[in-house]
DNA sequence: GTCTATAGGGTGATAGAC
DNA sequence: GTCTATCACCCTATAGAC
């Protein structure tokens, strides 16, 4: 957890920024060697610091990995948001649900692919240890409360088959990334698994309106 | 890698004997305290023995990893070959095939969920600069390749839908283990995921056979 | 072959000078 | 805030006793 910095502006923004620098080189590393390899004393190294100066912004080192948990959560939770508005499926009257099923699949997929790291942050559980803390799982579950509510304004309203749909989702990722990356073998099941799971949930195959009390 | 004893057979029987109690003992601590926190040291510590004694047995700690990953792709083999042999579905008169995928998923269920550490090991790859050798895949492979045919002999021969249904099963686990970790809230959408994948793939629902060359 | 002893170079973390 | 020094732990490797 970062400590707030009350004193005057630019000092605290000096703070935040410093925060920040070293966070953008936590994720640098992460990416390039693993979630797991990070260690402090590279990223010191490559911000020319000591070791030991990073405890001035981090109390140890699985608070450093919480802001990166922070970051990535939010990173998710705006996703989500900008999936909200440009599908704009809030009404029952919403026109053809499966392709708004299939660009949010996507985008999630973009999502996920793009920073694999983040996604073992996000969703497995695998630094021994680690747990977020609720301030920064605070987006995560905001990102899920959204998805949650997107879905059920698609149509699917018992939380059983939310969490089927994203386990599928979370599931054909999580092949992908172990088993073939930077393919798509997986990724190329994605509107399969849509249709799949609509059929499931008696979601109209077609570009119509389904009437609330038909 | 194991090195293979060709002296007597009683010194090679002990010397198997020692690799199998450091196995047993790396699978405690992993199951204990995450796969990513076992330590050499631990392990010899709990034998009784010194550390570098382990260097007899195992050239480095990733051939410590590949060794328990031999051994969970075995049981993982074993586990499939069981399956073969409870189910039967060799043919395609199989009767009801969905009764089958239930218990496939289950018993698979069974297997993940009774240890995480093994399905973190064999299905996910978090822990960094290790990759099992192929040795040690081969079992995997294997028993890639019987569920393989036992999804044909159930009527799933494209290899997309043969991933799509262990992406969604590997999924519901993931999910189960990672955000309710003891309790059912993925399990007991085992069921509901088979019948909607059997539908998707046009296996019939009831308990009767289906023809050839209908 | 198997063990003990030891060393080198990593790691996270802390204490204290400035 | 940043540094140096230090601690305790880790994996790895080797030398040498038995």
């Amino acid at each position: 957890m970062v400590l707030v910095d009350t004193n005057s502006d630019w000092k605290s923004s000096r703070r935040a920024e410093a925060v920040r620098r070293i966070q953008d080189t936590a994720w640098t590393i992460a990416r390039e060697q693993g979630l797991a390899a990070l260690s402090l004393r590279e990223v010191a190294r490559r911000l020319g610091m000591q070791a030991p100066s990073l405890y001035s912004y981090f109390a140890s080192k699985n608070d450093l990995y919480d802001a990166m948990f922070a970051r990535a959560a939010s990173e998710l939770a705006t996703l989500v948001e900008s999936l909200d508005a440009e599908l704009g499926v809030r009404t029952e009257t919403a026109i053809d649900v499966r392709a708004s099923f299939k660009t949010g699949a996507r985008r999630f997929a973009e999502f996920c692919v793009g920073d694999p790291a983040r996604f073992q942050l996000l969703f497995q559980r695998t630094i021994p240890g680690f747990e977020p803390s609720s301030d920064s799982y605070a987006p995560a579950i905001r990102a899920l409360e959204m998805t949650d509510r997107q879905l059920a304004s698609m149509g699917v309203r018992e939380r059983g088959h939310a969490d089927l749909w994203l386990a599928i989702l979370s599931g054909l990722l999580s092949q992908q990334l172990s088993n073939d990356p930077g393919g798509d073998r997986w990724l190329g099941l994605l509107d399969d698994a849509v249709e799949m799971f609509c059929d499931h949930v008696d979601i109209p195959p077609q570009r119509r309106a389904r009437r609330r009390n038909g």
